[in-house]
Formats: C-alpha cells, sequence, structure tokens
DNA sequence: ACAAAAGTGTTCGGCTTACACCCATGT
DNA sequence: ACATGGGTGTAAGCCGAACACTTTTGT
C-alpha cells in the first residue's frame, strides 16, 4: 500500500458507504454526571491500520439507507436502534488519505441505556465515553462532534428523549439525561417547570421512589407529542416503531451479525 | 421501457447524483411581495418524460460533493452560486419509480437576485415562483419544500442573507428580503430594532433615496459576522469566497456549460 | 401643506434565570 | 428531629409583538 497507486485510485469511481455514530446513555457512576457511550470499531487495514474508526459498510443494492445503517448497527453493537437519524454526507475526494475516494453517508443513533460494563466483549469492537475518545481515523472526529451536536439539538424531540429515558421516568431522571447530553448543569426547578408547561407530558398516576425519600410522580410523553411543531413533510429521523418495520425487513440481519463488525466505512475489502 | 425489466434494475448497484434545489430571488412586481424564483429542468427520459425536475448530474469521480454541485448549477444556468449548502442524501430504493436505483446528495444554492424575465432563455430549462410550481418528476417536490424551510431557517446567516440583499442595503430592503423568503409579513418597526441589535450590521455612512422620501442609511454585515455562533468545526454552507476557490478548481466549467442542461439526476444517459 | 418613507418610544405579555422556600418521607 | 429529595413561589430581566408617534425629505 504504497503512495504509487494514489494518483491511479483518485480516478476510480467513487464507492459508496453508509457509517453510523452510536450513542447509549451509561450509567450513573458514583453520582457523577452520566454519560454518552459510543462503539468504534478497529481498522484491520490500511490506511490507519489499528486505528479506531466510527462502524460502517457498503451501501448494498436494493436497500434505502436507512436499512443500510439499521443493519450496519445490529452486526456492530447486536443492539437494535431505539431513534435513526441521517447526519451528513461526506464525500472529499480527500479524506480516505490514500484509500480509494470514498462517500459516506453518515447516520446518528440511539440504542437506549447502557451498562457498558456488561456489554459482551467483541473482537475489534469497543465502548468509549464521549469525553475519553481515542484518537479516530479519517475525518470521524468531526464526524462524532458533529453527531453530538445534533443530539443536543433533539432533546427537544419526545422520539429522541423517550430513546434515553425509557417510557415512565420522574422528572429528576428526565433532567439527570439532559445535563448529560448537554453536558452542563441545569437549574432543576426551572428544567421540571419548563418541562411540564410544554405539555408533552402526562402523568401515569404511579409514582416511584428511588433512594428512601419522598417518592416521584412518574411521567410519560402524550402520545400526541410527536407531531413536529414545524415543518411536516421534511426528512425526520425514525423512532423505534418506524425502525421495526425496516428491521421486519431484514429477516436475516441477526444471521449476518458479525460479518462486518470488522470494516469501516472509508475502506472496502 | 416497460415494467418488465425494473425488477432486474433493482438489484443493481445504486447510481449516485447530485442534485440542486437553486433559488434567486425575483423583483418586486408592483409593490407585490417578492418572490423566490428556481430553475428546473425538462425531462428527456422515462421515468417521468416530460415532467420538470430539479436539475443535477452524476457525482464524478476525482471531484468533491460541492464540486459536483457546483458544477451542475454553472451548467444549467450559467450562474454561478454564491451560496451552496448541502441538504439531505436521498436514498430509497422505491423513489425512483422504475428507474436505476439512485442516490441522490441534494444540495441547495443561491445565485442572487435575477430579473427572471431577463434571463436568456435556455432548452428544457425554465424558471418558476416558489409559489407557483409545476407537477414534479419523482420525490422532487418534497425535496424543494425542504430547501425552502432549510433558507427560512438561515436568514440569521451573513452568507446567505449577504448574498439575497447585495452587499450595502438599506433597511428596508432587507426588511423586504426576510418577507419575501418567510413568506409572511413582518413588522418594520421591530425588524429594525432586532436587527441593529443584533449587532452584525455596521453603517457605511452613505444613504440611498429610492422614491422621492427621505433618504434610508445604508448598511453592511460586518467583516466578523460570519463567526458561527455555535458549533464551529460542523459543516456548513460555502459563500462566494469559498466557492470562488471551487471554481477555480473548475478550469473548464464553462465550456462544458449546457452539457449537463437536459440531464436530472435521477436517471442515467 | 401633504404624502411617504425613515426612524423612535412605549407598553404588554411570555419566557428564562436565579434562588428562596415549603412539603413529604424514612431513619 | 433531621436529612434528603420532591415540589412551589417569586422577583428581575430579556425579548418579541403591537402600534402610536416624531422626523426628514420632495412635490
Amino acid at each position: 500500500m504504497g503512495i504509487g497507486n494514489v494518483s491511479e485510485r483518485r480516478d476510480e469511481a467513487p464507492r459508496v458507504g453508509v457509517t453510523s455514530v452510536i450513542f447509549a446513555l451509561g450509567p450513573a457512576d458514583d453520582g457523577e454526571r452520566r454519560r454518552l457511550w459510543l462503539p468504534l470499531v478497529r481498522r484491520v487495514r490500511e490506511p490507519f491500520l489499528d486505528a479506531w474508526a466510527l462502524p460502517g459498510g457498503p451501501l448494498k443494492a436494493g436497500r434505502s439507507l436507512e436499512r443500510s445503517a439499521y443493519e450496519t448497527l445490529a452486526s456492530t453493537t447486536d443492539l437494535h436502534p431505539g431513534y435513526l437519524e441521517q447526519l451528513y454526507t461526506f464525500g472529499d475526494p480527500e479524506r480516505s488519505r490514500g484509500g480509494v475516494p470514498m462517500v459516506s453517508i453518515c447516520y446518528w443513533a440511539l440504542v437506549g441505556q447502557v451498562d457498558v460494563s456488561s456489554i459482551e466483549p467483541r473482537h475489534n469492537v469497543a465502548w468509549f465515553a464521549d469525553d475519553a475518545l481515542p484518537e479516530l481515523a479519517f475525518d470521524h472526529r468531526r464526524i462524532v462532534d458533529y453527531a453530538i451536536w445534533r443530539l443536543r439539538h433533539r432533546l427537544d424531540m419526545p422520539k429522541v428523549v423517550r430513546e434515553l429515558v425509557g417510557a415512565t421516568f420522574t422528572l429528576r431522571e428526565l433532567h439527570a439525561v439532559s445535563e448529560a447530553v448537554e453536558g452542563r448543569p441545569i437549574d432543576l426547578a426551572n428544567f421540571r417547570r419548563r418541562t411540564l408547561a410544554s405539555g408533552m407530558l402526562e402523568e401515569t398516576g404511579e409514582r416511584r421512589r428511588v433512594g428512601r425519600q419522598r417518592p416521584a410522580a412518574l411521567y410519560r410523553f402524550r402520545a400526541d407529542a410527536d407531531a413536529p411543531a414545524d415543518g411536516g413533510a421534511l426528512p425526520q429521523g425514525f423512532d423505534a416503531g418506524e425502525l421495526s418495520r425496516i428491521a421486519d425487513a431484514t429477516p436475516a440481519a441477526h444471521e449476518h451479525a458479525g460479518a462486518l463488525s470488522a470494516l469501516t466505512t472509508d475502506v472496502r475489502p
């Protein structure tokens, strides 16, 4: 893989791949703020041999972009995403740095709350906290930063938040999630009022006690809270229900699990 | 082009194209609100033969996505865009409706203020006002709606607004542009205060008289107003200066003008 | 003087912020 | 009683909407 053949490769037709930034919300370690975790894949080829990279795979004919992203997720994490949204398409021919010219259609996804230590380790896959990422291959660091930025701008969407807190939750739990994603402290009293005033929540009637103090009211998102306030017919992310339909159209997805786990988007086998 | 070969085509590898939604700000017709205009291309092939569609062309190897979009623009309008931003990538295999499975990387662009009636007519290219569009091929109507939505959310960016009003302008002109893009009336007095309070404008010291009334102060955007307030290293649109560099890397662009004018993204020759 | 546009003031309500405070519960 | 978290109150400040108003200019 010398430098000599770079100029030849540069004229090849670009390959198309789908790359995913996958987020999971980690547990609350000893009273600290919770963190976002994401799985990375170790590269087994040049360029960037042995570096960590975002999971990805080639775009296969006959599959929608979302389904390709879904399959990538399933094969690298064995988890089913609860939310999936297109992020950006990168295609600068310089970005593959000696590899084949590559167009990467990037997605970001949520897989819910995960106890990272309990995930069964997989070959060449590891999870990292968002504030302790290693050096990444290609321009993947930029892509991760962009994905985090997007997630932070989606905290007003029930589709997204529901995936991070579960179906029912106390306002304090919701608050903790917001602080974890925003990466900054948020006044609890004001958060409470603002959130209730949004009209997106309803009480379940039940209560939950966390420590041994007064139990807190449990809430859920109203069924009609997903209606987009702004533009209706615009490209949106997919929530768990929509994704299950995508998954249903992928009957053999689990059998192929692992087949892509050593691949990353920006190189072909 | 019968139905019989659809299933065969479905398994082909997807083609990649670049599609652009191009906006120009039309003149103020007899005191009415100004409108956005956009060029469309008449299809010369099935499917959707003779329908209007967004201009586009295949993604060529060795070119960045932006440069491909830039070339598409130059060849269909003979105008140089002053702003260019990626919109979304569409890739559902169903969308080509009998054509070859197609991935379209969509961009939107501004080409400044245009007197549509003075544009020299081109074969198979025509300009339409945004509120009087014809039926569009494929899912192009959705793409246009999304592009308009995005433009409306970019009115706080000097890069974008500068392209619509020119280098210097009165507050009333700026106000008229905002109303045209937002598609709704905006209180002039409040607009004036809000805009000045943003700190992005500075007076040129000169004045301009439009009718025969009191002349208005001329403003320009401050040189440092382009600094993104939010995320710094995130994918952004390209303004005129950055695009000129892209164009410089495209020496033969004008010679090829017209070569793509009859193409649209979702079909290959 | 009048018309038309430039430009200013003022009031109102909604929403965010900061922070003090009371309430419920188990040890 | 007291600690801990659940939940409420309140005052200050910012910002946009609405709209009345003054100023400047040419005819």
